[in-house]
DNA sequence: ATAGGGTTAG
């Protein structure tokens, strides 16, 4: 008996199959033709997807309208879940996105449900700021319809309001969600966490964070990313801590990307290298992300040789490894290295972007080559096509300005396309300090006042020039002024890492438990120091008063505290690694030369994000700042 | 099996 050919059920897939491929060719051909009707017989469930499937085959913009039609004449527009699905294409970000589109079919939409709000909220809050305000009102009509809020649409709800920058409506849909009782949905309780988080209410985000019943991994993540954020980042380090000790939540690749940038900023190192030896455990150690932030960890740590270990070992590398690894080499004195890391990454064929352009800027600037810092600003903007922004101005600005080149710098900033910002003027009057420029100086800080962005550390900085040219009647004229509105000048600060565990040291600190240790140490190393040859250096010091009384003012920053600290606690011939928030004064960088002759210890500062390698009597960089 | 989803490198 011969063998009849099988027959295909009209539900089998094949048919389902042969439907969408004539439905693709009609749209790829352009046809006027309309798409074919789903073959008769197919139950609507397969039809369905058939059609869902049709819509997220589809890539061209063009194309919408007619399956838009096609939904409309076999009556599948109706059809909530098909409905959905047509929304979310042409709304949601790809290149199909056509969002005023989306808004008018989704109004014109009989019974839109809480998925359909919830999609044209998380549409309008990735689509930006006034975008975001749509979103919010989509919400409130949401509300309005009585259709009570999920966790889902409530959380695009918080996004619209970051987007919008709004902090109250913030905190009106947090009252929405307490009244609609989505207390559980721990992403929702997430995303408000970074809600806060963003607006700086760092106390409000753990407490939400503490009302969890359930936390995932994600939510531990937003706490670190909260800390970090709101600059506490030693308690980044201690979330960390818990993680790894607690038996539920390890974690995961993010938070390793998260505790590695905390590092970073501490400068700890042993820190880092263990959530280096963690990230191998669990085999993260193949993410490009973790190996880029790992070069900047070191980097930042004053290791170039371990980032660079990194950098070679990477199979691939993109934008942000090379950038990474020319900023390192950049902030830790290497200018030239930089620019040749530079040369060689477009010879290996990747791109450069912005940030790159920042990290060679910054190392021609930190290593004093000012002509190749000219040429490359002229080469990024006319053969690379960057426009540049605040910071290669930035580095522009600080390069003249450490030339010495103050005129040349001023004429910059008024120059720029873009307007500066309070750090640009204080990078401009911190060279005005170096090269002691009254005038200038004074035009800064009118410039800074006029943005109201006016410090205490700009008063400090005119205070210095006036005083290091002897001008003690505009000293007193600044203190008093100071002294009348209530300026107040903020301690700076200082840490130093021993044993994994971060100490912080503000000036004339007393808080430390060996404090009494650390006081006398400091007064011995002075002594030896005096020994040595060692002379404070006076002029740094603001106050027009006697000489003893300006040299004991000295010796208490919160550098030297630190410094006294680290040779209490480690051997000779050890590195001293100290990170500063601000910039280093002459007397400390001329006590730390001398304490890595007379004590035998490397010591390492880096202020802000310069590093200053001291090391038998001397410094990597030849002027102090 | 049930749409739309939170944290993330220079």
């Amino acid at each position: 008996m011969r063998k009849l050919p099988p027959r295909f059920p009209s539900h089998h897939p094949s048919f389902r199959t042969r439907f969408i491929n004539t439905a693709a060719t009609a749209l790829h051909q352009n046809l006027r033709t309309a798409v074919p009707s789903p073959p008769l017989g197919i139950s609507s469930k397969a039809a369905e997807k058939d059609l869902i499937a049709l819509i997220k085959s589809c890539t061209k913009k063009s194309h919408l309208p007619q399956i838009h039609t096609h939904l409309i004449r076999t009556s599948f527009l109706l059809n909530p879940t098909i409905f959905l699905h047509f929304l979310s294409r042409i709304s949601l970000p790809s290149p199909l996105q056509n969002l005023p589109y989306g808004l008018k079919i989704f109004q014109n939409y009989a019974k839109p449900n809480i998925s359909l709000y919830g999609t044209m909220i998380r549409a309008h809050s990735l689509a930006g700021n006034s975008a975001a305000l749509l979103g919010f009102e989509l919400y409130k009509e949401m509300l309005h319809l009585d259709i009570s809020s999920d966790g889902l649409s409530s959380s695009f709800a918080i996004k619209c309001c970051v987007k919008m920058e709004s902090w109250f409506s913030g905190l009106q849909v947090h009252s929405r969600i307490l009244r609609d009782g989505c207390q559980c949905d721990s992403l929702l309780l997430t995303t408000l966490m970074d809600f806060y988080s963003l607006n700086g209410k760092c106390d409000e985000a753990c407490k939400v964070f503490d009302e969890m019943s359930h936390r995932d991994t994600a939510a531990w993540n937003v706490l670190i990313s909260c800390y970090i954020r709101n600059k506490r980042t030693r308690d980044a380090l201690s979330v960390f801590d818990i993680m790894e000790k607690s038996k539920g939540r390890r974690p995961d690749d993010v938070s390793c990307l998260l505790v590695l940038e905390a590092c970073a900023k501490l400068n700890a190192l042993e820190f880092g290298e263990r959530v280096r030896k963690y990230v191998k455990e669990c085999g993260f150690d193949g993410s490009m992300k973790i190996s880029n932030s790992l070069i900047a960890m070191y980097s930042r740590c004053g290791c170039v040789e371990k980032a660079y270990e990194i950098f070679e070992s990477m199979g691939n590398k993109d934008v942000v490894t090379w950038s990474a690894m020319i900023g390192g080499l950049a902030s830790n004195g290497h200018g030239e290295q930089a620019i040749r890391a530079f040369r060689e990454m477009q010879r290996v064929g990747v791109a450069p972007d912005d940030q790159t352009c920042t990290a060679v800027l910054s190392g021609c600037s930190h290593s004093g080559l000012v002509n190749e810092g000219r040429m490359f600003f002229n080469v990024m903007r006319k053969e690379l096509g960057i426009v540049p922004n605040l910071y290669h101005y930035g580095c522009m600005v600080d390069m003249t300005g450490r030339a010495g080149l103050l005129d040349e710098a001023y004429e910059l900033i008024c120059s720029m396309e873009v307007k500066p910002d309070a750090a640009m003027w204080r990078t401009l009057l911190g060279a005005c300090r170096n090269y002691k420029h009254a005038a200038l100086g004074e035009k800064v800080v009118e410039h800074l006042i006029e943005l109201k962005a006016q410090e205490a550390g700009d008063y400090v900085l005119l205070l210095n020039i006036y005083s290091s040219i002897s001008d003690w009647e505009k000293v007193s004229e600044v203190r008093k002024f100071m002294r009348e509105k209530g300026i107040r000048t903020t301690p700076a600060s200082s840490t130093i890492e021993l044993k994994g565990k971060i100490h912080e040291f503000v000036a004339d600190d007393v808080s430390h438990p060996r404090k009494k240790e650390i006081y006398d140490m400091l007064d011995e190393i002075n002594m030896q120091l005096k020994i040595a040859g060692y002379v404070a250096e006076i002029t740094a010091e603001l106050h027009n008063t006697c000489a003893e009384e300006k040299r004991t003012t000295l010796s208490y920053h919160s550098e030297k505290l630190a410094i006294a600290f680290g040779i209490l606690a480690t051997a000779p011939g050890t590195k001293i690694r100290i990170a500063k928030d601000l910039r280093i004064c002459l007397d400390c960088h001329n006590f730390a030369k001398t304490v890595s002759a007379v004590y035998n210890r490397q010591v390492v500062i880096r202020d802000r994000n310069r590093f200053h390698h001291f090391r038998d009597g001397r410094c990597s960089c030849n002027d102090y700042w």
